[in-house]
DNA sequence: CTTTCGTCCTGACTGC
DNA sequence: TGCAGTCAGGACGAAA
């Protein structure tokens, strides 16, 4: 469900509440995610300060005194709930819940696809889920020619590549539909068939979209299962291009074209077949 | 090696 | 109203 922009949304969402401030209480009302949770990690990590929060892909990091840091991963389900601690909420599927002296912090996930592991931080990079994960697509190290790279010898759609979070890191369904049709790219097209120029306004097309729809707050489509950590919703969804949007009228005015959706490696893909080549 | 496919799980929506 | 079928923002492991 969330992907970068609503990741790093959710992250400054809980930083100010988190940073600095010392775990007093950790409630584990569910044996583990994705993985087991780390065996005791109530009482391992009551006491602990949190250092600082940052991400990297579709993982939160939180980073702990004692040398450890939780990683956590909203999965597609995953959302995180803060509430002040003199007015405790809880809801199903709260599977963990952080407090601090002020705070509450619940990882609420039904289908339970995320994650919450506590890795040693100094090994956080080398940690399986990171380990192999591609650059940042905002920071300086994606550019065109890095795409290129990472595309090159590539026959699956570029739509395809692009979901591989080896190419690039924390893409997902919606930004990707979205980047190519910025692009004017057909979801289909091989991916190393791109020309050099396709390359570059990919890759400044990737950075728009995720720049924009994280000014925005994310995307919270029509289940709203995606929140901010303050409840409200990202606005997002209603800028999005071709996402859940077939049979729409293309939205470049001088195109006369329709959405359409087809499903590729079993995920939907929305493009417009006009002006996407 | 690369690429596709099924699977993990719940909930919301569709159509009969 | 009920119920079966379908679909979902992700990621992994097995299989081809």
């Amino acid at each position: 469900m969330p992907e970068l922009p609503e990741v790093e949304t959710v992250m400054r969402g809980i930083a100010p509440a988190l940073a600095g401030q010392t775990l007093v209480k950790v409630a584990v009302n569910r044996a583990g995610l994705r993985a087991p949770f780390p065996k005791a990690l109530a009482k391992r990590l009551t006491g602990r300060r949190v250092l600082a929060l940052s991400r990297r892909a579709k993982y939160i990091l939180i980073a702990l005194s004692g040398g450890e840091t939780l990683v956590l991963h909203l999965g597609m389900s995953g959302r995180l709930r803060l509430f002040a601690a003199d007015a405790p909420t809880a809801e199903p599927h709260d599977h963990v819940v952080l407090y601090t002296a002020k705070t509450g912090l619940a990882f609420n996930d039904p289908r339970r696809f995320g994650l919450l592991d506590l890795v040693a931080t100094e090994a956080v990079g080398a940690y399986p889920p990171l380990a192999g994960l591609g650059p940042e697509p905002l920071s300086e190290a994606f550019d065109a020619a890095v795409l290129a790279g990472a595309l090159a010898g590539k026959r699956t759609p570029i739509k395809t590549a692009l979901l591989d979070q080896r190419v690039v890191a924390g893409l997902g369904n919606i930004y990707v539909c979205e980047a190519l049709f910025r692009a004017r790219v057909a979801p289909t097209r091989a991916a190393a068939s791109l020309s050099g120029r396709e390359t570059k306004a990919l890759t400044a097309a990737v950075k728009a979209v995720l720049t924009a729809a994280i000014a925005a707050g994310g995307s919270s489509l029509s289940d709203a299962r995606y929140r901010r950590a303050d409840g409200a919703l990202g606005y997002f969804q209603t800028k999005l291009a071709v996402y859940d949007r077939q049979g729409e009228a293309c939205p470049r005015k001088t195109c006369a074209g329709r959405i359409e959706r087809i499903v590729q490696a079993g995920r939907s893909s929305f493009f417009c077949p006009v002006c996407q080549h």
